[in-house]
DNA sequence: TTTAAAAACTAATAAGCGTTAGTTTTGTTG
DNA sequence: CAACAAAACTAACGCTTATTAGTTTTTAAA
């Protein structure tokens, strides 16, 4: 009946991932159906197997996509020359820059990568765990120069994480407050904090 | 066969409200069947609804606990006479007393809500939209005050609920750090940034 | 020890799941 | 326009799901 659109670039296999993403974010990936999915895209079920291998290759693409996009992004910024303050200070923009512009694949790689089987499951935590290490040694260094608080590194990294990761709530009432202020704000409050 | 033990205290109704706490945290909701769940129990899965109406009556319960439970104290704390910056950090502090002593319970009532069924839904996230606002008039009042610094309030709330939200990824190697430890670091960080 | 209620069981239901097989339509290239 | 491949379709598979019905066992009270 209906052909699935490309719009111009992309594969039909990337389409339906965008799709995927859409639905796993909104219903959950246990709870998204495979006809749910057709649906979406504008095709009986059984046609998506004519591009993709199966539910869960969908949910593994999604999942690195966002792992190996962060990854590369901060080992770059590790090898720059910049001060710690600014080297947090550029993650900090660049998570919240991700989750305005790739919102749906965040959400899923953060809500449902414990649908992931192994080995996906097992490698995915590989790169969070380092990409969290990488974090934590980089605030190790800015308390050695005594650019930062002697602050326990770890609940500092957690904090920064969970705090742009809490940027999904404010994707539901984005007219409140624009990215950059948002931007401007956040990063101010995690390096300064709450008190005058 | 077995017979469900209530453990001296409490219902055989919240005995297995308990196991389904623990099941959906692991699992998801969606993931999770009667069977896994009965299991669990020590008991077939029929046997179950003797005690309980039906599997989504699991998750409203778990979810309405945790959310009373937060709105009882937010209200506790803003009928007393402590300064701003006490109430902040009082509440900053049961939040990760309430992590570490109820932490399967309130992971699904994070991780879960959204498969709460109509008109659970639409009462759970006023609750959770009565708790933030709250939580924003304090601070507002705290930034007239002076005590705080005049930060965008919503981006202050936002963050903190996040940074104690993001508590659950702490639980998962809870040997590194003590509890106490980890309280005064997050209030400090919070309070205080990151910046010498 | 009889009686009644509570709570377990087995069996079965209809519905939905991901996926495969086999076939037909569509699009592209010579 | 013939031929071939890509991509859609319908039908169906075996399996799992939450839940119900009906029955038997267990527990507690008289």
């Amino acid at each position: 009946m209906a052909k699935i659109k490309t719009e111009n670039n992309g594969t039909k296999k990337a389409v339906i991932i965008q799709h995927a993403a859409l639905l796993f974010k909104s219903k959950s990936y246990s709870a998204s159906s495979m006809r749910d999915l057709a649906e979406r895209v504008g095709v009986e079920a059984p046609s998506l197997y004519n591009h993709i291998g199966s539910k869960s290759e969908l949910l593994q693409a999604i999942c690195f996509k966002v792992g190996n996009t962060f990854i590369e992004q901060i080992e770059q910024i590790t090898n720059s020359e910049y001060s710690i303050v600014h080297k947090i200070e550029t993650i900090i923009r660049f998570h919240i820059s991700m989750m305005a512009e790739n919102f749906d694949e965040i959400y899923v790689a953060n809500h449902e990568w414990k649908h992931l089987k192994e080995p996906y499951l097992s490698d995915f935590l590989n790169i969070r765990r380092n990409y969290e290490k990488s974090l934590v040694q980089l605030i190790k260094t800015g308390i050695e120069n005594r650019e930062l608080q002697p602050i326990n590194p770890y609940v500092a990294v957690l904090t920064i994480l969970s705090a742009v990761r809490g940027l999904e709530f404010w994707q539901r009432n984005k007219k409140n407050i624009s990215k950059q202020e948002l931007e401007n704000h956040m990063v101010n409050l995690l390096l300064n904090g709450l008190i005058k």
